[in-house]
DNA sequence: CCTATATCATTCACTATCTGAATGATTCTT
DNA sequence: AAGAATCATTCAGATAGTGAATGATATAGG
């Protein structure tokens, strides 16, 4: 039975989709296991990534832009309030909204993922020796072809 | 309140970890969409890929080379099995295994899984142009370095 | 040989994560 | 002023995953 069909065994395996899946999700997984040294979830990091980029947005347009259900987010901002990472409080000019604020607690703890993630990036790309910088252009190409925030580099 | 900690706030954006967990989580929401339509998901895709890469496995070791628990491999093999991809036989040298074939449909479907993969790639590398295959090379040497299975490229 | 221990697949109870459909408060439209 | 739309929130349920038993089988030591 083997040589008949004659696939391709490697043929998934070989494309970007799937290394792109599953590094991403060793990457999360340990940016999951370094950030919950304090207490905080990939997601919960996503959360004050996009806050402190975008600092008036909604609760709607946060989940969103997180890809998440709306529902999901009141939870999200509820164990960051909790941890004192974000107050809310009623917008007055829409009283229906929440205006979310960073405390400097929140941005302690975004620092602390930054750099988190910064190191799993020396190990992730520790392989690639001198061309590490350019791969993460590449990848950082790709990145803002999807909308992902691109750092400052200015 | 601004400007006096004044954080870097595209610190955690900008690394690669956590650009390739988000891109990695877009690859596998593009192809668990696509691969969806023919009644497969990811980990059942990557349950095929290991089989044919390594036809002769045990549950046991399946399951640790897709860092899942061995009773969630049993569910997946069951769903598979009962989709006509795989067989399960006890192995009549040691009946505690299961000898795991992957059938002429399991081939089918695989290619099918591969396909989709080969196209999502396409539109993940779209905006990179002509650097796209430098990018994948790079990716490929991560994967690598990381324990993912190999294109045959001979 | 036979008893201990280990290993395999499997089941089961439980937890975590996420969604979509209500709900109530508020705002917008006309 | 009324009806439709929008916001955050709650809630019930789906889905995916884990770790601890369980029973069958295999292996090692006396």
């Amino acid at each position: 039975m083997k040589g008949v069909s004659d696939i391709d065994a490697g043929a998934l395996a070989g494309t970007a989709t799937f290394q792109l899946g599953t590094l991403g999700a060793i990457a999360t997984e340990r940016f999951s296991t370094a950030i919950g040294a304090f207490g905080l979830k990939p997601k919960h990091a996503g959360v004050l990534q996009v806050l402190l980029l975008d600092p008036l947005i909604s609760q709607q347009e946060l989940a969103h832009k997180m890809g998440v259900a709306p529902s999901l987010m009141v939870g999200l901002l509820d164990f960051l309030e909790s941890a004192g990472a974000i107050e809310r409080e009623r917008d007055p000019a829409d009283r229906r909204r929440q205006v979310i604020d960073v405390t400097d607690e929140g941005e302690r703890l975004y620092v602390l993922c930054a750099r988190a993630a910064a190191s799993i990036e020396v190990e992730l790309l520790a392989g690639l020796g001198e061309r590490a910088e350019g791969f993460r252009k590449l990848l950082a190409n790709v990145a803002e072809d999807f909308g992902l925030p691109t750092r400052d580099t200015r």
